[in-house]
RNA sequence: GGGAUUGUCGUCUAGCUUGGUAUGAUACUAGUCUGGGGGACUAGUGGUCGCAGGUUCAAAUCCUGCCAGUCCCA
């Protein structure tokens, strides 16, 4: 096969959008599957997801949280018990409306999301103020049918996703239970994923249908376009009212209680995808790479294998007693020039080159995979790899903060936004507050209110579309 | 929501206008030589041309519908 086939055949910079499917599908994160919109998570891709999870999972034990498991199916009767949250997701719900060949009476939902089915069991688990908090996480998939164009991970209709639903006695519990997930997201994106986010509310026409309000974290792409990448939101009483989630007080008194739900997809994936890779492909931080360091062995003839092979046996032993996710690629028959490229589309972190030349110097080749960068290191300093990986994965994020930043601006007139929309970016800019200012410019430039980051309110200046007293400096930007 | 466009071995592709045995590369298999940035040679395997209808003596090619992918605009 030829360079151009195997490989990346577009850069980042011409054909963003050609780039990114390309490295989804030639590092074999992602495949399509045969109905419109949905993916196959293939091993390289579930590996990451994995290791994500498993943080994730660490961060809510920590914080009282239990994992555990809901259907997939959900009555029309009961989703839609709460009337401006099934009107919300009405339009992108898949029905089931057949068993074999009988027609459901109360067809089912395929759940876009999980509120009215575990709410409903919520309310037959609590009882008493010592039933809470309670609060639950559930690892699983939701559907909401995609009518816009779809793209792995960052819209399909069906995708992985862990949602978090949590029950409290009170408002003023349950609002810290909001942002105590958020600041959860937030770390394990940074932490993991190498990638800056903005954290504050979302507007009221953007908040999730059936909250109170809704808290988000959003991302700039190397693109110019904003993504979502979590919310957390508090849902007040809005469903337990509804779905009757009540407890009685210490003081005998019933009450309704106080809830938030919360959730990230494999969109995370998708935005590493775009923050980090490059024209040969992926690039992965070392925290969450499936593999961090792969070794490449070199030899000519069956002798110069006996000779390096135990060599490489031995630095791969070392590696893994330090903990290092390390892989030996052993094929036979392919070039080592095929592996290197071969791994750098998968964008493993390090990649340790050894063949007989090496060892007669008592050394081995590092190459970083995030800036290309190849070096000799002596036998002796293998151990100082976790320092390397770690300081690859402080890079990414400097270097992400770095882009990030480049592409927030602060714009307070209206002129100048319109014009600079085009080339996308996180826009700073004053708004009144109002719905109808927020609407106009969405349908004039095709920006929306991404998120109202914390501390922004600011009633000092003008509002960008009427000029009237701003109440807060919201970040503007079109979205994925 | 509106528009444009594509679908041929695993992958990329010729053939389609003007209907008549499906082309090449790469990958894959075997062997030999090779091996420090996508190796060479030799011999093989692999495709009901996205699916379903229609027109025709004959359809990858023409017509209709559907499915899926991609891009642009709102």
């Amino acid at each position: 096969m030829g360079k151009q086939d195997v490989g990346i055949t577009v850069s980042k910079k011409d054909d963003f959008s050609e780039w990114y499917t390309q490295v989804v599908l030639k590092a074999k994160l992602a495949d399509y599957a045969p109905v419109k919109g949905l993916i196959v998570l293939r091993p390289d891709g579930y590996s990451i997801w994995e290791s994500l999870k498993n943080t994730f999972d660490k961060k809510f034990a920590k914080n009282g949280i239990r994992n555990g498991f809901l259907p997939i199916l959900i009555p029309e009767s009961l989703l839609g018990k709460e009337q401006k949250h099934f009107a919300g997701f009405n339009p992108e719900v898949f029905w089931v409306t057949h068993s074999g060949t009988n027609e459901i009476g109360d067809r089912l939902a395929l759940r876009p999301t999980s509120e009215t089915l575990a709410y409903t069991l919520y309310s037959k688990w609590i009882q008493s103020w010592r039933d809470l908090p309670l609060k639950i996480n559930f690892w699983n998939t939701a559907l909401r049918a995609e009518i816009k164009a779809t793209k792995p991970f960052l819209r399909t209709s069906e995708f992985l996703w862990q949602e978090g639903h949590t029950v409290h006695t009170t408002q003023e519990e349950a609002e810290k239970e909001v942002i105590k997930i958020l600041d959860i997201y937030k770390d394990t994106v940074e932490e993991k994923l190498a990638i800056p986010v903005t954290t504050g509310k979302k507007s009221e026409k953007e908040k999730f249908v059936g909250a109170e309000y809704t808290t988000t974290m959003e991302s700039i792409m190397p693109d110019g376009k904003a993504l979502q990448m979590g919310t957390s939101h508090f849902l007040g009483q809005n469903f337990s009212k509804p779905f009757e989630v009540k407890f009685a007080d210490k003081d005998n008194v019933e009450h309704f209680a106080w809830q938030t739900s919360w959730g990230v997809s494999w969109r995370l994936i998708g935005a590493m995808i775009m923050t980090h890779g490059d024209d040969k492909g992926l690039v992965l931080p070392p925290n969450v790479a499936p593999m961090q360091v792969v070794i490449v062995p070199i030899y000519r003839n069956d002798e110069g294998k006996d000779i390096v092979l135990p060599k490489v046996k031995e630095i791969e032993e070392k590696l893994e007693s330090l903990n290092i996710r390390v892989h030996v690629d052993d094929r036979e028959g392919l070039s080592p020039g095929y592996k290197f490229n071969d791994w750098e589309l998968k964008g493993v972190p390090i990649r340790i080159e050894i063949g007989p030349k090496d060892i007669e110097k008592q050394s081995v080749i590092i190459a970083k995979r995030h800036n290309g960068e190849k070096t000799s290191i002596e036998f002796s300093n293998i151990e100082k790899i976790p320092l390397m990986l770690e300081e690859i994965q402080s890079i990414m994020l400097e270097k992400a903060k770095k882009q990030s930043k480049e592409n927030t601006m602060s714009i307070s007139e209206y002129t100048e936004f319109k014009s600079k929309i085009e080339k996308g970016g996180f826009f700073n800019s004053p708004w009144c507050g109002k719905l109808e200012c927020e609407e106009k410019i969405k349908e004039e430039t095709g920006a929306e209110i991404r998120v109202i980051p914390w501390n922004s309110e600011d009633t000092t200046q003008k509002c960008i579309y009427c000029k009237e007293q701003s109440k807060s400096i919201p970040i503007f930007a079109r979205g994925y």
